[in-house]
DNA sequence: CGCGTTTACTTGAACTTTCAAATGATGCTT
DNA sequence: AAGCATCATTTGAAAGTTCAAGTAAACGCG
């Protein structure tokens, strides 16, 4: 430990202010347009869409609430609440784990496997049209790789715990 | 316009799909991290931090509705209700426009600025300790030029109208 | 076994966001 | 100056998210 309580915060240079601008900006612009376009095509949410993407990659399209929440990176909690709206929708179906009595396997039902497959082509055209067709691919390369470093001090359990480096 | 209804649509490539995972992957969790750090430190939201933020830099501190809709890239409604708790806070207070007998000015008070300064610092440094401290310069830049790219694509008002070529 | 702890998931309330509709002021256009 | 479209903002309800408990089953261990 040293000795300062707080020492002068370090702001960000002009470069990394420009930076973060721009993130924020491109970021939310994009978060936003997905979630239109699926509300407006699919009748969900850019979250939802992509439970229905993880359920229909798992091995019997069923996944155990936990595993999905993880994979999603959304709270038990959140999920809970989606899987409910998901399931009024049709789309998934929950089920009794066999081997464990607490647990629960989201399933995707067949009406829902549908859904995602009439979305799908609309939601790749989204994102290509506004990320991929507009990058180099060199800046592909650049984009994974930073956010890969991103993920990589953010990830895992002691996200929000004290650095102890 | 060509005679195909919809073409077999044009998948990810394994580079972008890769690249798209890490991004949705990355970008999350730190909306998430901002977000709980804001909520813990500062008592609000990442998004209602970026209006005081707008506030505290805008002329007398005050700024029109619509104007700061705009920068803050959040709709009017949004703003309005997030205004609405910001002023049960005393952090916002709202005044009429004298040119403009339909227009509100947003205003930041004085002890909207205070919270405002308690909370940067932090700010600043989860924002430096999740991405400027572990990117290289190159990267930086890398990273706003990205972001530009996609803001372009995504900016104007005609964001999600048919697209007219 | 018995008892405390952890794990899996749900619930309800508070809060935030979206969406559509409402209010009131401006400003053309005739 | 009256009428009508437009603009600035608000409102209320529905949908989604968070947070703090709550239930129930599984685990661990003396």
């Amino acid at each position: 430990m040293s000795t300062e309580p707080a020492a002068e915060p370090r702001w960000l240079s002009d470069e990394e202010q420009y930076a973060w601008q721009s993130y924020l900006h491109a970021t939310t612009l994009l978060e936003d347009h997905l979630d239109r376009q699926l509300q407006r095509d699919a009748g969900m949410p850019h979250v939802y869409y992509g439970l229905l993407v993880q359920l229909s990659r798992a091995p019997r399209r069923r996944m155990r609430m936990t595993e999905l929440a993880q994979n999603a990176k959304i709270t038990r909690s959140r999920l809970s609440h989606a899987v409910a709206r998901l399931e009024k929708n049709g789309w998934v179906r929950r089920e009794n784990c066999p081997s464990d009595k607490r647990g629960q396997l989201a399933h995707l039902t067949d009406e829902g496997m549908r859904v995602l497959e009439k979305a799908a082509p609309g939601h790749v055209a989204a994102v290509r049209g506004a990320l991929f067709d507009r990058l180099s691919p060199e800046q592909v390369g650049q984009l994974a790789e930073i956010c890969r470093v991103m993920a990589d001090g953010l990830q895992p359990k002691g996200a929000d715990l004290p650095w102890l480096r």
